[in-house]
RNA sequence: GGCCCCGUAGCUCAGUUGGAUAGAGCAUCAGCCUUCUAAGCUGAGGGUCCCUGGUUCGAAUCCAGGCGGGGUCGCCA
């Protein structure tokens, strides 16, 4: 998938964000050094930076920070990576914030940094506060995520959460990295299936006034969720539908039972904190006074994207009642699908597909360029078709990123939760939530790629151990608190109880005692959080959110146990104020970035468990 | 059969968009420990990154082919 790539702007943001973190100012230095070289050495003019980068090495062996930038420019620059390696690292080393140089390999440069250089980091840790790791390379451009989008016929159930989940946290965390998100949920109030609900709620709402319906026929949806819709018709309008035809109550019912399935989905999704801005009705592309869907297949007819023709039967197993016949089809091959799709059915409705169209073309028209849809693996199938029909339809100027999240096997103790047999009596979403809770959910979805199936256990998912990394990452951060609460009582009486007061009285802490390696890694841990932010939301992955909180969780705990056997390391020192001021400051910038990584997750940080 | 996704330690999974000697947790083994908040800690062993070829300074990562698992394949949404 080839996300739109605007170089110029992208450039321009890249130098703003500079000097928002460590990463990206140490790479901007590597930057001036290789741009003096440039024009010293008669480089050409055209050579490309973009490919520099300043990472930290795998093994910390290397020191702190790596850029390839010698092996990247080598070969432009006319010569040997080592040799200009060489180069660069000696301008380097001038540099007030390393402390140490060295080249390595094939052409890395390896630089160590300056102590005061990740004290500073954490000054502006305190200093940014939850604004730390927010980044401009966004650009404020318009994203639309678009997630959930589950059929309103009836309560979301288990398999709804994960894409409802991801979206949510991907949403939140473009928002974090600078872009203009809008969170978006489409409503199939248009097909067949509509109206199954609608004739299965008139069912109910017959059985509401006093009849015996007895069993809920075949194809229709049986689930007792649709009595309160009945009784609600039932309350509203009496008993004068049933005298009516069923081309006269249908709407009337269809509306009603789709909007009180919406209130529930979204009472579903508020229980696991999320809230869409926008609602977008299927129905309302072709009742909203034009009908759209229409105007999309005219437009894309006079670009000769449209014909009448025939498909190949399907491969596969064969279809019982095919029939070979003359359709309107749209070219998706023109744009990279593998066959052409059709948009109009034999009865003479569009196709999901043509509303889908049009739909896409709508978000184009409101001004989105950047567009990314979640969908459930089974979907997978149709990624290409609508990628093809966007680039048609918006002339390739706007770019659809599909997530596929996969299947979650629900798990109680290492066993396979079952779905009873019968039909409508499914795992819902709200019974996940109701029995282990919002957070455990949405951090273990989160915390494998979109891409992998995942295990969801019910039972492993409460536990309070160190097994469950949501209780180790929330317990990291009530611990940080734990330390705060001990140190007013013995050293730092004066330590606010509020958070921005706090930040505040501990950013004025002499950091400069933080000297300690176990400290120092601490701190360097933290300051990889803005360029984890960056990555995460370049590659609209927020699991690497979720890993990073982990593996900071994990630190944090190491040194406190290592206080246990050395006190020296404690965070508080009776005898000291000041160096236990220090590491409060310290204590607190893990705080911050845990709080404000778990604000992306949509977990809560509590600042004590039980 | 076409297309899409996955394949990394015994197990569950990361791997910073192509970087250096491939990492973590669980499990196993060996020591230590009983706390500033309840999760014990430190270390060790454990690998054909599914296979074969290609691209280049450099591949778990990109490309081609194959193997294995899953999904999907007019007029469902």
């Amino acid at each position: 998938m080839t996300r739109p790539r605007i170089c110029v702007r992208r450039r321009h943001m890249a130098e703003k964000s500079q000097s928002q973190h460590l990463f990206a100012a140490v790479l901007a230095r590597v930057h001036a050094v290789c741009a003096s070289l440039a024009t010293e050495g008669g480089w050409p003019a055209d050579m490309d930076f973009s490919r520099i980068v300043v990472e930290p090495p795998r093994d910390a062996s290397h020191g702190d920070m790596a850029t390839n930038a010698a092996m990247v420019l080598a070969k432009d620059a006319k010569a040997k990576p080592r040799e200009l390696a060489d180069r660069i690292a000696e301008r380097l080393r001038s540099d007030d914030l390393i402390a140490a140089v060295d080249v390595a390999g094939p052409g890395f440069i390896n630089l160590s940094l300056k102590p005061s250089a990740w004290v500073e980091e954490l000054r502006s840790v305190l200093g940014e506060g939850a604004g730390y790791g927010r980044s401009a390379i966004g650009a404020s451009q318009k994203v639309n995520v678009e997630y959930v989008s589950a059929n309103p016929t009836g309560p979301m159930h288990v398999g709804h959460c994960r894409g409802a989940v991801f979206g949510d946290a991907l949403a939140n965390l473009l928002q974090f990295a600078g872009f203009d998100v809008v969170r978006e949920y489409y409503i199939n109030d248009a097909g067949a299936q509509v109206d199954v609900l609608a004739r299965s709620a008139f069912l109910r709402y017959r059985e509401a006034l006093g009849e015996d319906i007895g069993e809920i026929p075949d194809g229709l949806y049986p689930g007792d969720y649709l009595k309160p819709v009945g009784e609600a018709l039932a309350r509203e309008h009496g008993d004068r539908l049933k005298a009516m035809s069923e081309a006269a109550w249908l709407p009337i019912v269809r509306s009603k039972a789709i909007a009180m399935m919406m209130d529930e989905i979204k009472g579903d999704l508020a229980a696991l904190n999320i809230k869409h801005e926008v609602f977008f009705s299927e129905r309302s592309l072709i009742t909203d006074g034009n009908n759209r869907v229409a105007e999309t297949i005219d437009f894309l007819r006079a670009k000769g994207d449209i014909y009448e023709g025939s498909l190949p039967p399907p491969k596969g197993k064969p279809v019982e009642d095919y029939e070979d016949r003359v359709q309107t089809l749209f070219r998706a091959t023109a744009y990279g699908d593998d066959v052409d799709r059709p948009l109009i059915k034999s009865d003479g409705s569009y196709t999901y597909f043509a509303s889908d169209i049009a739909y896409h073309k709508n978000k184009f028209d409101r001004g989105f360029r950047d567009l990314i849809d979640v969908w459930g693996a089974d979907h997978g199938g149709y990624i290409k078709r609508v990628q093809a029909a966007i680039k048609a339809v918006t002339d390739g100027k706007a770019a659809l990123d599909v997530k596929i999240v996969q299947l979650v096997r629900l798990l109680r103790n290492g066993e396979q939760v079952r779905m009873s047999k019968r039909s409508g009596d499914f795992v819902t979403l709200r019974e996940v939530v109701d029995e282990v809770g919002s957070d455990p959910v949405r951090f273990m979805m989160l915390f494998r790629k979109n891409d992998a199936v995942l295990d969801f256990d019910l039972a492993k998912v409460i536990e309070q151990s160190k097994d469950n990394a949501v209780f180790y990452v929330q317990y990291g951060h009530a611990r940080g608190h734990s330390i705060f609460r001990n140190a007013r009582e013995e050293v730092v009486p004066g330590l606010p109880e509020e958070a921005a007061a706090r930040v505040a009285y501990l950013a004025k802490a002499a950091v400069v005692r933080l000297t300690e390696p176990a400290e120092l890694d601490l701190l360097k841990r933290l300051a990889v959080y803005p360029r984890t932010v960056e990555a995460a939301a370049t590659a609209h992955e927020p699991h690497r959110i979720a890993f990073y909180l982990y593996d900071l969780a994990s630190e944090f705990h190491a040194l406190w146990t290592k206080g246990r056997d050395l006190p020296h390391l404690r965070f508080i020192i009776n005898h000291d104020a000041e160096l236990t001021k220090a590491r409060l400051a310290m204590v607190q910038g893990v705080v911050s970035v845990l709080a404000s990584g778990l604000a992306i997750l949509g977990v809560h940080a509590p600042t004590e468990m039980r």
